[in-house]
DNA sequence: AGCAGTATGGCAAGGTTTTA
DNA sequence: TAAAACCTTGCCATACTGCT
């Protein structure tokens, strides 16, 4: 390897399984040139240490480049179908059904950057913020996520939430939620999707920080997610960015996982 | 012809600094 | 002290060049 490494790369065994899961180039055009290998480091880099797209190191290929591909692939739905894939692929290698029938759903919101362009919508609450909904399978990979404004109430962002998980996953069909979500979604879930949708209440009396079986799964995805730093912020101007970023964080979590670095 | 890589510049919407 | 000017950064459009 030409430049010195940072420990946001990827390593070579783990692009290896990545590399056949991205588009190719286009046939009839100028030929690819960049390495894609250094793109992901590049991406990768941008995810763990949250800087901003123009000032991406120099050694890697122009962040002009790096930006465009990471566009692209966030437009074509690469990074979603590759998160999808390796989530297959990880649960295969815990002895797991590919498909999972059981996931966990909770929401996590964090402040906007300042300078951040258009920002999600606030609906009531003046904290100017963007909320991760996101639903994960029984081992915490990540299934789907959908960022709105700071203000979205849990049950209204849930039925948006389900419905794209429905289309996903064919055979889910137990949601493990807390009380935030009672309601009309659970009715709705279950006459709708055929779900059923479990409420984990929280034992009256106890009080702080308390293990609640299925719960403490989802909880530790999203701290999973906030160790990206570019996901402690919401730098994005767009709602997609962000989940573009989710995704990212979780595909590159799975890769560790499927290939330790020695 | 048409894709890839890069540069350039502008917009939006905040924040900060300078100026009157 | 208020207004104006400037900076920042995601996002977008466009253009230019190189290549098959």
């Amino acid at each position: 390897m030409r430049r010195q490494r940072y420990t946001s790369d990827l390593t070579r065994q783990q692009f290896k399984r990545l590399e056949p899961l991205l588009p190719t180039g286009k046939a009839g055009g100028r030929p690819r040139t960049v390495d894609l290998y250094e793109v992901m480091c590049a991406i990768m880099y941008v995810l763990q240490n949250g800087c901003a797209w123009r000032n991406l190191p120099h050694d890697f290929p122009a962040w002009e480049t790096v930006y465009g591909y990471f566009r692209r692939f966030q437009y074509d739905g690469t990074w979603e179908a590759v998160n999808r894939f390796l989530v297959r692929r990880t649960r295969r290698k815990a002895k797991r059904d590919p498909e999972p029938s059981a996931g966990s759903i909770d929401s996590q919101t964090v402040r906007c950057a300042p300078q951040a362009g258009i920002r999600g919508v606030d609906a009531g609450k003046k904290t100017n913020g963007r909320k991760r909904h996101l639903v994960v399978d029984a081992l915490g990979l990540l299934l789907v996520v959908y960022v709105t404004g700071g203000g979205v109430q849990d049950r209204v962002a849930a039925p948006i939430l389900l419905g794209i998980l429905a289309k996903r996953h064919p055979r889910l069909k137990h949601i493990w939620a807390d009380g935030g979500y009672l309601g009309e979604v659970v009715t709705w879930a279950e006459k709708v999707l055929g779900w059923v949708v479990e409420i984990v209440h929280r034992i009256s009396g106890q009080r702080g920080f308390v293990v609640r079986p299925r719960r403490w799964v989802v909880e530790r995805s999203l701290a999973w997610l906030t160790r990206c730093r570019r996901l402690t912020r919401d730098f994005e101007g767009r709602p997609e960015t962000t989940e573009a970023w989710c995704y990212l964080a979780s595909i590159r979590l799975m890769l560790r996982r499927l290939d330790p670095a020695a």
